[in-house]
DNA sequence: TATGAATGAGCTTTCATTCAT
DNA sequence: TATGAATGAAAGCTCATTCAT
């Protein structure tokens, strides 16, 4: 691994457990062993390497997610939107991809970062829209952009709440009741 | 209104829009028209004014919602779930309380203010848990503490999209679909 | 005891134990139950609480000393001078007056200090000066003025050692020492 | 000249003339044409410089001091013994080390400075009991370590006494009747 | 006498950023 | 690429002092 990517390495693991403005490039380069001077170098400032990092972070949940969509070919509607539940789900309670999924939260509620970031966020917001659309399009109980808006939401206080709280919350049983939920909402 | 008061008006407005950490006490201090003494004169610290500030903020909310259960008095189980419903919607379309909760879900996924009013957040999660408790648990097929739960983290992540969203956010929409959710998964 | 007199307490102890630079207003009045306000109503400022606790100090050290002169009535020039050292050391090595001297060798060394406290010093000074003069002028073998000045430095030294040293300084046998040493000098 | 060493020599003439709390970063800066985030990239913080400014002259006296071991060489014991002292105090009469003495009893009097440099001054001390104990322990007559610890003590307070006193101290004078009583009570 | 709110200057320290090497 | 010395602005905080009550 080369130091640009150590120091994107450390980056993300400090601003995902310290935050980003508590996170000084100092102790980035402490913990990737690597010179200001070379920080500065790969990136521009101290919000393009967040803007960097940010990117890297969701390259490697896509990467993750596409599988999905390849494992879904020619299944039913309900199956399929069974599947992308469960993937979600299980990727939120992946210890290795939780790192990310607490800083994008510290994205989304922190007023100064989510400036620096808003087209990346917008872009993706587009793209979780679009593969709930695929779906739900084919169900015709379903109020698409609607509930498309809502199941984001949704699964997003989901992670939010779990992530942060202590280890007893009840993630299986939440999503049992989450599924049925819709199973039921949606007629299937 | 005494001097404190107002450093903590122009507090909460400014950790609201700005974030606390990009916060700084001189623009608290510009903002309310007082001295940086009498800042460090009536709060230990900046930590310490976080922490009145939230507990000040926590009281303001808690007062609108206590109108809710009175008017509960007398009602249908459906009828009162429906109410809480309706309640917490327009709490959180409502600008005067919009700073509020942009203010909280910064304090929710910013760990390093996590751990400033941790024990805070706990009482305040168990009061809400409290509150469905009292419904829920009347409805034979709900599941008490896991619904609960469920519902905290979809409301929280309906709110936070809503909030950081433009204007063009389907709220009204998603909440009908919501409450006809609940309505069927409960079978009420 | 009165309000005033509380605060010059808790100011010498502080002082003393912290160094007076150390040493804020606030600290003082909380040690002495006292308000702000009380301080500067009764000491013009900060360096005048200084001042004034000196004075306080040396006025305490100086009744105790005044029995020696007292005791010393009739005796011959030898006794009166080993009085003299005895009352000394034991007057160094007393826990009650510690403090006092602690106090003492601070402002002694600390420029800041000595300036505000220039006059007391030197008026100090001359008073040991001529508490030694009028035993050592009765010893033909005396350097005068020489050999006052060097018994004071010399039992600064040893005072200053002692007091900042550990618990195992072997004060008791170098009083032998420095008895015995300026008895033979004198020619006693 | 770097300008680590411009911030350390600025540091030790303030420290000394002004006094170590009452010496700020800027005033440090200003004398040493330096910025203050360089004295913080060199130093931890102040009591890190107030350190390695200990050190330094710690090392600076010492150098002087070896010259007298070498020239001691074959010498009786009585002609090293009057050869440290005379050396002591033309030492403490040289000009350009009257800061480093100054600074140095600033820093045994002063409570809070004393505890940063605790383990440096305890070294140091053990290093002047040691260069008493190579002469002490050949003279029979000597009590060697309590001898020393007065040696050590007497010497203490005389520098003191001449280095705040104004400028007609009989210093020359002092050393005379000083080495005087010493070869007496040694029998030399 | 006594209180404590209020001030403003100044302190130590942090930090993003630049630049010579 | 890579380093780390150097900068300067700004941060949180302390503190002596004043003043209305």
């Amino acid at each position: 691994m080369d130091k640009k990517q150590q120091a994107m390495q450390a980056a993300i693991e400090l601003f995902a457990t310290q935050g980003y403005e508590k996170t000084s490039i100092a102790q980035v380069c402490e913990a990737a062993n690597v010179s200001k001077g070379l920080v500065f170098h790969h990136f521009k400032n101290k919000d393009d390497l967040l803007r960097q990092v940010f990117v890297r972070m969701a390259e490697i949940i896509s990467e993750v997610g596409s599988n999905v969509d390849a494992s879904n070919q020619g299944l039913s509607v309900k199956e399929r939107l069974i599947n992308l539940f469960e993937h979600i789900f299980v990727s939120m309670a992946d210890p290795k991809q939780k790192l990310f999924y607490q800083f994008d939260y510290q994205v989304k509620c922190q007023p100064s970062m989510r400036l620096i970031l808003q087209d990346l966020l917008d872009e993706r917001y587009q793209l979780m829209m679009a593969s709930f659309e695929v779906i739900l399009t084919e169900i015709p109980t379903a109020n698409y952009p609607v509930d498309s808006h809502m199941l984001i939401a949704e699964i997003d206080g989901i992670a939010l709440n779990y992530l942060f709280a202590g280890e007893d919350y009840p993630l299986a049983q939440i999503k049992q009741r989450f599924i049925n939920k819709y199973l039921l909402l949606l007629g299937l």
